[in-house]
DNA sequence: CCGGAACCTTGTTG
DNA sequence: ACAACAAGGTTCC
């Protein structure tokens, strides 16, 4: 069972380069349009020029305003981050990547399981766990399992979940999920509160370091201020905002070899939220999403200099 | 608090 | 073919 709805669209969605780059991992391409498995549904999505189509199905309730931050005054941030000239030209050249509004638990194990690890086996690793913890539902591409809730996930075995390819991170989701459980955090409770007492509190959980927390709190938790750096902004800042770091912070981004440490991470995130202000996020959004591009390191790193 | 190594697995690279 | 390396980092020492 299921019901299709429609959707006009008054503001810049690209529904395919949102859902593909890298801020879930939930979502697959199926026949023109999307498929994936969020909270008590399983979605289908497909774009036309102005519209959007989407079909629930699991008789959950599904919201693509609310999914896609489509909610949000675009312009608005728009013209916040668009002093910058570079966010401001890959904005023009490509409207329409969003920044979406996930369910905390979801968001929070995907990224757990995005640690040292690609896009492409993030997707496989969650869809695994979809299929061995999450209810089945039938749709018209077949079976496709739900997202597992918390307790379904608390209650698996190491081995289960070393047998979804999740590795090392096996180990992670376990303490994570039961961490979560046993009571210590209540991630919806957590939208209220500050950016700050977020990041902390996630820091707290398992497998969550400054990385992880900042895109759960971007992606999730509404801290559109939350700056994630991974490798890729990691080269951009360093490529193309050296002014902004200070020699000596620059240098420590240079050098590849090391990795950054919680002060320097900390530092840099906090100078970037202060120079992009409250719509930070969406600001590294449209860099993470181009740093390929914008790296020129990027096509010759290989090339062991 | 800081630096460095280890870490599952898969796909790509030379 | 096949060793080495990278992939949206975190943990442990």
């Amino acid at each position: 069972m299921y019901r299709t709805d429609s959707l006009a669209l008054n503001t810049p969605l690209n529904l395919g380069v949102t859902l593909s780059s890298a801020q879930t991992f939930q979502w697959v391409r199926r026949g023109r349009g999307w498929i994936g498995a969020t909270g008590d549904s399983v979605v289908y999505l497909l774009q036309t020029q102005n519209t959007v189509l989407f079909r629930v199905y699991g008789g959950g309730e599904w919201d693509p305003v609310s999914y896609f931050r489509l909610d949000d005054d675009y312009p608005t941030i728009i013209r916040s981050i668009g002093f910058d000239p570079i966010v401001r030209r890959l904005i023009n050249s490509q409207p329409g990547l969003r920044v979406t509004r996930q369910d905390p638990w979801e968001c929070l194990l995907m990224f757990v399981l995005s640690t040292n690890n690609n896009y492409k086996r993030i997707v496989k690793m969650t869809l695994n766990v979809n299929r061995a913890f999450g209810k089945k539902v039938e749709t018209e591409f077949g079976v496709v399992h739900l997202f597992p809730t918390l307790e379904s996930l608390s209650a698996a075995s190491l081995q289960e979940l070393v047998g979804c390819g999740l590795g090392y991170r096996s180990k992670y989701v376990l303490e994570l999920a039961r961490a979560l459980r046993e009571g210590g955090v209540d991630l919806g409770r957590l939208r209220g509160k500050p950016y700050e007492e977020v990041r902390s509190t996630l820091l707290g959980l398992p497998g969550v370091g400054p990385k992880v927390a900042d895109c759960v709190s971007l992606f999730s938790l509404e801290k559109l201020e939350s700056f994630p750096i991974d490798t890729w902004i990691r080269r951009v800042l360093a490529e193309l905002y050296p002014h902004l770091l200070g020699e000596h912070l620059y240098r420590v981004l240079k050098d590849e070899s090391k990795s950054l440490g919680v002060s320097v991470y900390q530092a840099i995130s906090q100078k970037m939220r202060n120079y992009f202000g409250v719509y930070a996020g969406y600001a590294q959004n449209q860099l993470y999403y181009h740093s390929k591009k914008l790296i020129k390191k990027g096509f010759t790193r290989r090339s062991k200099s």
